[in-house]
RNA sequence: GCCCGGGUGGUGGAAUUGGUAGACACAAGGGACUUAAAAUCCCUCGGCCGCAAGGCUGUGCCGGUUCAAGUCCGGCCCCGGGCACCA
C-alpha cells in the first residue's frame, strides 16, 4: 500500500468541510468549554501564498488543533487584508480593476491555503475591502473625531513619490518607504491624524502587563519607539522685551552650566529674535537652508556637521540670572520637546562640539568621583556621567541625581519650570492619497467648513466604476459622482474627502470582527467579544513588531474608551514572532528570484510533509533555511509512519485507547514500550504548550516511532504486547494529529480505531509510568565522569554509594587518596570528592 | 552611543534551568539487499592519543564562584535586530 498524500489529504479536507469540524461559536454546544482564540496575521492577497505564510499558519494550526484536543473551544479564523497599493499597481499594469484583481487573488490563495489542511473556521472569513467591513471603520472614525482622537493638521509629511502617497512615521525605515524602498521626501500637506500620542503612557505601561507572553525584543522595540523621556521644562526669560523661551531638559542638574541656548530653525520665536539685528539676513537665510535640507537628509544624522548662527538675542538663566546667548542650530529638532534646548557643553557632547566650533564658553558643573577636576579649557569631550555638582552656588557638593530633583523643585516653586515627560511617539497619519482604500467619511462645505458624515449615511462606498491613472494618482479627486455630495449640516453642495485610510487602520481591528463576522447591524456583538477576546495567541512576523502591533494596541484602547468594547485593553495576550524561511541564508523574495513555491512542494510531497518540515527545521522564532534534503527527511519520516501503521493493519486490537497505555504491570519490552509512550506524551505536551518547541516535540514523536518499529515484532508475540502496541500506536497518531492531521486521520481509520484522531482528548501521561526499574547513575570523581552504574530504581543511597566505590574504574582513582566527601544526587549522580 | 536577541559537531539543532554535552534529524563514510540503480535496512560519525580498555580535550575569549558551569557572576570579542544629534 503506497503512501499517496494527495488523495488522502483531499479526502480528509472534504470530510472536515462537510462535517464543519472547525466551526466555532460562543453559543450552543462547546461554548461551556474554556475558549482559546488562536490567530495568525491575515495575509495581503498578493496572488500566491509563500513559505512565510505556510510556516506562520502551520504553527498556528498545530496550536489550534492541540488546544481543541485539550478541550478548548477554539476560534481559529482567516481573512484578507484586502485594501492596498499592490492592487492598484497591478491594475495599472494589467488593466484589471483593483477589486477584480484582489478578489481573484483571494480565490486563488484561499485554494492554496485550504490545500494545506489548516483548521480554519471559514464561516468567519472576512475581506477588509468589503463595505460590510469598512463601514464600521468609518463609524469608528466619526466617533474618534467626536472624542478629539482624530484631527486634521497641516505639517511636513513623509512623502513617497513612487507610491504617490504620504506615509506614517512607522512606515519610514531609515529614510525610505517601507514598501518600495524609495527615499522619502518631505511635503507639506493637510492630513488626518489619529491621536495615538494620547495613549503613549498607557501603551508603554501596558507592555509590562504583556510581559511574559510577548517576545522581549518586540517589547523592547515598542519601548524604543514610544520613547519616554523624563525631564523638566524650563522657561528662560528674554532679556529684551516680553516673554520667554521654554526648553526641555533631562538634566536640570546642569542648569548652572547652560552657557547658551540652541533653538530649531523652525522655532516660532525665531523671527522675533532676529528682527532688526545686524545679522538678521544671514541668520534667516541659514534657518531657511536648514529647514529645506533637514527632512531630505535620509542618510542619517551621523555625518551631519553641527552648524548654527547667533540670533543676536539673549535670554536669562532663570537660576543664575546670567545672560544666555540664543543660537539657531541645525541639530535641534522642531518636533521634539519644545524645539529649543539649553546648551550645557561641558556635559553634552553635541553642545560641546558646537561650543568648540563657535568659541562659546564651557563651564563644568558636574565633577565625577576620583578624577582630577574637570577643566573647561582642556576637556576634549563632554562628561555625561554621574558626579557631584560644582560651580552651582548653593547646590555645590550635591549628588547630581539629587540635584535634578532639587533644581526641578526650585523651578517649580517659582513657576519657572515644571517637570514633564516627553515622548518620541508621534500621531498616526492615516490619510493616503490613493484609491484602493476605505473612504474617510468627512466633507468640506463652503458654508460649514469641515463636516463629518452622518452616521446613518454610512457606509460611504468606495466607487468601483473608476479608471486608475498610470502614475498612481487617485482618480477620486476627479470623480465628481463621488466627491460631489450634499453637506450633512446645511444640505448645500459640499466636497467629500478624497483621501482614503491607511490600510493599517483596517488591520488594527480585524481580530475583533472575526468574533462576529456576519453581524449586520453593529460592529460587534458584545457577548461574542466578551466571550472570545482577547486573542489568546497571536502569531506573525517580527516585521510588524512596531507597525501593526502598536496600532492594534492603540485601537483597542481607543475602542474601549469609546464604549465599543469592554473588559480588556490589550488585544493580544500572547504573541509569537516566527522566523523567516530563507534559501541559502537569504530571505526568500520574488524580486531576488529565490523563492520556493509551496504549491510545488505540496504537489511533490503533500501538505503534511510540508507542514512537518516547517515545524521541525528550527524553533518557531528562529529563521531557517529551506533545504531539499531537509524536506526529504521529513517525507521519509511521514512514510515511515505510514508503512509502520499499514503493516500493522489487522494485527492489533481495533479499539483505540483514549489515553496513554496501561500495560505497566508487565516487564521487558512491554513495560519499555508503555514507558516510552508516556514519555512521548509528556514531552510533546510540554513542548507545545510551553514555548512552541515544535521541533523537539516532533523529535520525541520520532523517537517513539523508532522504538515501536524496533519493538514491533516482539510485541506482536503476546496479547499483552499487542495491546501495548495498539495503545502506543494510537498515542503516536494522536500526538501526530496536530502536526500531520491528514496522515493521522487516515491511519487512525485504517487501523480501525474509533472516532477521529484529531477529536481524541489529548492523551494524559501518568508520572508513575515514567519510572524505570533500572536506573543509570553516573559516578564522578572530583566532578569528572568516571563510571556508569546500572542500579535498581529503589536502591538505597548507601547501597548506591557502596556500589560506586566498588566499581573497578572508580577504585583505580581512589587508590592512595582520602575521600573528602560524597555528593549524591539520588537517581542521577554520585560525585566522590577526594582530598 | 543606548536597548534587545544570539554565539554548542561538517549542517539544522538538543540538553530536565547548576548534575552523563551533542537528543532528533540532515550530510558524509562503510556494509547488507539488488544484474544495476533507486528505495529500504544495519554500522560509524566533535577533536587528539590508543589495537583495545581507556585517557586527554572540547559549548566565542579571559577570569571567578562551585564537589560539579553550555547553564551562575565579572570583564571582553563577534554576529543579528531596534532606537538615535530625542536634549
Amino acid at each position: 500500500m503506497k503512501y499517496d498524500p494527495h488523495s488522502l489529504e483531499l479526502k480528509w479536507q472534504e470530510i472536515w468541510d462537510k462535517e464543519r469540524t472547525f466551526r466555532s461559536g460562543h453559543k450552543g454546544p462547546g461554548a461551556e468549554k474554556p475558549k482559546f482564540y488562536c490567530l495568525e496575521m491575515f495575509p495581503y492577497p498578493s496572488g500566491d501564498i509563500h513559505m512565510g505564510h505556510v510556516r506562520n499558519y502551520s504553527i498556528g494550526d498545530v496550536l489550534a488543533r492541540f488546544q481543541r484536543m485539550r478541550g478548548f473551544n477554539v476560534l481559529h479564523p482567516m481573512g484578507w487584508d484586502a485594501f492596498g497599493l499592490p492592487a492598484e499597481n497591478a491594475a495599472i499594469k494589467s488593466g484589471a480593476h483593483p477589486a477584480a484583481w484582489t478578489f481573484s487573488n483571494i480565490e486563488n490563495m484561499k485554494k492554496q491555503i485550504r490545500r494545506m489542511g489548516f483548521s480554519y473556521d471559514w464561516e468567519r472569513e472576512l475581506a477588509t475591502c468589503r463595505p460590510e467591513y469598512y463601514r464600521w471603520e468609518q463609524l469608528f472614525f466619526l466617533r474618534l473625531l467626536e472624542k478629539d482622537l482624530a484631527y486634521r493638521k497641516e505639517a511636513a509629511q513623509n512623502w513617497c513619490a513612487s507610491c504617490h502617497t504620504v506615509l506614517a512615521n512607522e512606515q519610514v525605515v531609515e529614510g525610505r518607504c517601507w514598501r518600495c524602498d524609495s527615499v522619502v521626501e518631505s511635503k507639506k500637506l493637510t492630513q488626518w491624524f489619529l491621536r495615538i500620542s494620547a495613549y503613549s503612557e498607557e501603551l508603554l505601561a501596558d507592555l509590562e502587563t504583556l510581559g511574559r507572553g510577548w517576545p522581549e525584543r518586540v517589547l523592547s522595540m515598542q519601548r524604543n519607539w514610544i520613547g519616554r523621556s523624563e525631564g523638566v521644562e524650563i522657561d528662560f526669560p528674554l532679556m529684551a522685551g516680553q516673554g520667554s523661551i521654554r526648553v526641555f531638559s533631562t538634566r536640570p542638574d546642569t542648569l548652572y552650566g547652560a552657557t547658551f541656548m540652541s533653538i530649531s530653525a523652525e522655532h516660532p520665536l525665531l523671527e522675533q529674535l532676529i528682527c532688526g539685528r545686524p545679522q538678521e539676513e544671514e541668520t534667516r537665510a541659514f534657518a531657511l537652508a536648514v529647514r529645506a535640507s533637514a527632512k531630505v537628509s535620509a542618510k542619517g544624522p551621523d555625518d551631519l556637521e553641527k552648524e548654527g548662527r547667533f540670533t543676536g538675542a539673549y535670554c536669562k538663566n532663570p537660576l543664575t540670572g546670567a545672560p544666555v546667548p540664543i543660537w539657531v542650530a541645525n541639530f535641534v529638532l522642531a518636533g521634539y520637546g519644545t524645539g529649543a534646548v539649553m546648551a550645557v557643553p561641558a556635559h553634552d557632547q553635541r553642545d560641546f562640539e558646537f561650543a568648540r566650533k563657535y568659541g562659546l564658553p564651557i563651564q563644568a558643573v558636574i565633577q565625577p568621583e576620583g578624577v582630577p577636576p574637570l577643566d573647561s579649557e582642556s576637556m576634549t569631550e563632554a562628561y555625561d556621567g554621574p558626579g557631584r555638582m560644582i560651580n552651582s552656588g548653593p547646590y555645590n557638593g550635591l549628588e547630581n541625581e539629587q540635584g535634578k530633583a532639587a533644581v526641578a523643585a526650585w523651578l517649580e516653586e517659582r513657576a519657572l519650570g515644571k517637570r514633564s515627560v516627553q515622548w518620541r511617539l508621534r500621531d498616526w497619519n492615516v490619510s493616503r492619497q490613493r484609491y484602493w482604500g476605505a473612504p474617510i467619511p468627512v466633507l468640506y462645505c463652503p458654508q460649514c467648513g469641515l463636516v463629518p458624515e452622518k452616521e446613518e449615511n454610512l457606509p460611504i462606498l468606495l466607487p468601483l466604476d473608476v479608471q486608475t491613472y498610470p502614475d498612481g494618482r487617485s482618480p477620486l479627486p476627479d470623480l465628481a459622482s463621488f466627491y460631489q455630495a450634499p453637506c450633512p449640516r446645511c444640505g448645500g453642495a459640499a466636497r467629500r474627502e478624497t483621501d482614503t485610510f491607511d490600510t493599517f487602520v483596517e488591520s488594527s481591528w480585524y481580530f475583533l470582527r472575526y468574533v462576529c463576522a456576519d453581524e449586520p447591524d453593529r460592529p460587534f456583538d458584545p457577548e461574542a467579544v466578551r466571550y472570545w477576546m482577547p486573542v489568546d495567541q497571536y502569531i506573525g512576523g517580527v516585521e510588524h513588531a512596531i507597525l501593526h502591533l502598536l496600532y492594534s494596541r492603540f485601537f483597542v484602547k481607543a475602542l474601549a474608551d469609546m464604549g465599543f468594547i469592554q473588559g480588556f485593553r490589550e488585544p493580544f495576550s500572547n504573541m509569537l514572532t516566527q522566523g523567516m524561511v530563507r534559501l541559502r541564508g537569504i530571505k526568500m523574495s520574488k524580486s531576488k528570484g529565490n523563492t520556493i513555491d509551496p504549491s510545488e512542494m505540496i504537489a511533490k510531497y503533500g501538505a503534511d510533509t510540508v507542514r512537518l518540515f516547517c515545524l521541525f527545521a528550527a524553533p518557531s522564532e528562529r529563521d531557517f533555511d529551506w533545504t531539499e534534503s531537509g524536506i526529504e527527511g521529513s517525507f521519509r519520516f511521514v512514510q515511515r509512519v505510514w508503512r509502520f501503521c499499514i503493516d500493522l493493519e489487522g494485527q492489533i486490537p481495533p479499539a483505540a485507547p483514549v489515553s496513554a497505555g496501561t500495560e505497566t504491570e508487565h516487564g521487558g519490552i512491554i513495560r519499555e514500550t508503555t514507558l516510552r509512550e508516556h514519555a512521548a506524551v509528556k514531552k510533546v505536551g510540554d513542548d507545545i504548550s510551553g514555548n512552541f518547541q515544535f521541533n523537539t516535540a516532533i523529535a520525541a514523536i520520532m523517537e517513539l516511532c523508532n522504538h515501536l518499529a524496533a519493538a514491533r515484532d516482539e510485541l506482536l508475540q503476546s496479547p499483552a504486547g499487542k495491546r501495548a502496541l495498539a495503545s502506543a500506536t494510537a498515542t503516536l497518531l494522536t500526538l501526530l494529529a496536530p502536526f500531520v492531521p491528514h496522515l493521522s486521520e487516515e491511519l487512525w481509520q485504517r487501523l480501525g480505531f474509533a472516532g477521529r484522531a484529531g477529536e481524541q482528548p489529548w492523551p494524559l501521561y501518568r508520572p508513575e509510568a515514567l519510572l524505570r526499574d533500572q536506573i543509570t547513575v553516573v559516578v564522578q570523581i572530583n566532578g569528572k565522569l568516571r563510571a556508569r552504574l546500572e542500579l535498581p530504581a529503589d536502591v538505597s543511597a548507601a547501597a548506591a554509594e557502596a556500589a560506586a566505590l566498588d566499581h573497578e574504574q572508580v577504585k583505580k582513582y581512589l587508590a592512595g587518596h582520602e575521600i573528602k566527601k560524597i555528593l549524591h544526587v539520588p537517581g542521577k549522580l554520585i560525585n566522590v570528592v577526594l582530598a
